[in-house]
DNA sequence: AGGATCAACCTTACGGCGTAAGGACATCAG
DNA sequence: CTGATGTCCTTACGCCGTAAGGTTGATCCT
């Protein structure tokens, strides 16, 4: 009665862990990571929910995973290049891939589990700056201020209703609105003469920080 | 039958929205924010869950209510102080309150209206730098690292198993557990000959990145 | 005093969450 | 052919935020 299914191959391809880490990725990428859980995850890849801890232990795991995904993203800095322009290319590449990934912010430095891609990283940068002569110390000092600002920054910037420059707009209006002039006027100015200017664009101000931070440094490392 | 109630005053002092934010920056203080759910939170002021919603709109603004409460625990910057003195306080002091609020962290700069405190906050620092001598333009780089900087180091020292500087040494010992010396040279050099040295307390970076952004921002002053 | 108004609070219920427990079924090793 | 293994499914539990509507007691106007 039911046809023998081995004859005409469904060819049954299994799932996988990465499968499911790329697919919750791009769920949370499009939809937040509120919007990620495991029935909608497992609707992605065509699996019930419960069939998703097949490759992943539990949330915190799958969220494990996701992290070092993301890690995996970055590139190495390139050992030819001097200290300085290689940690200047990292924080931009990280603040582009914070921007795409937005709920990695709060994740990426939380888990208690580093991935293989994770140390891969957080080594070859450290190693970047140890070549270039700085003590252990100081590069501890380089990667904790540069990756505070990174993230820092990412975290504010993701606070901006939208990316576009015009909607950036209607947000300095409404806190213009919900903040009189009188009551607070150097915010107001702020708005006014700086936010509300035509080319303005928050992500801007991250280059004028980070240039002062890398200024900073390479002055505390020509110190000793 | 039934006593009258006017006379034997069960005196029925009502909730209000302050007593209820200030039940749940303590519920989040104690036990993270995930633990703050409306039925705790009724519990612990006495209440059923629904009817928190006599005094917060809903969970939103609940949390925006919660994040101007910690706005307004942060000093208003001296008038009377150097800008530098006025801002190395506060971010000392920022820094403090965010470790006392972890929760906070994530919520302070992505709420979409601002509460009094928070409006009068951002005012009095911008005003700060004004008074100073500050361009706007400047003012709001200088704000823009600074927070970047606070923000992200408060961000990454939460990822911190505990507090104690005992933990961080555990911490430290299962990160290299993890990460085989030979595999990551770097990283375990930075564990073994800096974060497992006696004295070695995480929070002892912040000063030098502050100072190192504060300096920077004095010369940036000054060279217009 | 009597009655209306109204804010504070409660009860019940709904859909969604993470995941524990256990069963069905295809594949493959012996 | 037989049993083992791994993938997936079904069901169920105790949480969550909150919509809807009911009860109660204080206050104010006749």
């Amino acid at each position: 009665m039911t046809p023998r299914p081995a004859r005409d191959r469904a060819p049954r391809i299994p799932l996988s862990r990465q499968k499911v880490l790329h697919a919750a990725v791009a769920l949370a990428d499009e939809n937040g990571l509120e919007a990620l859980t495991m029935r909608k995850l497992g609707e992605a890849v065509g699996v019930e929910a419960m069939s998703l801890y097949t490759h992943v232990a539990n949330k915190e795991d799958l969220l494990d995973g996701m992290v070092d995904l993301v890690f995996g993203e970055i590139d190495l800095p390139s050992p030819h290049d001097h200290w300085k322009t290689a940690m200047r290319q990292r924080a931009v590449e990280v603040r582009q891939i914070l921007s795409r990934h937005r709920w990695a912010i709060g994740l990426m430095e939380s888990r208690s589990s580093l991935g293989p891609a994770t140390l891969r990283h957080h080594d070859a940068v450290l190693g970047c700056l140890r070549k270039a002569g700085f003590s252990v110390a100081l590069a501890a000092h380089a990667y904790s201020v540069l990756d505070s600002y990174i993230y820092g920054f990412a975290l504010q910037e993701r606070s901006l209703p939208f990316d576009t420059p015009a909607s950036s707009t209607e947000l300095a209006q409404a806190i213009l609105a919900q903040a009189p002039t009188d009551q607070y006027p150097h915010m107001s100015e702020l708005v006014t003469e700086h936010i509300l200017r035509p080319g303005y664009d928050y992500g801007d101000e991250f280059a004028f920080g980070l240039d002062l931070i890398l200024d900073g440094l390479e002055s505390a490392s020509r110190q000793r």
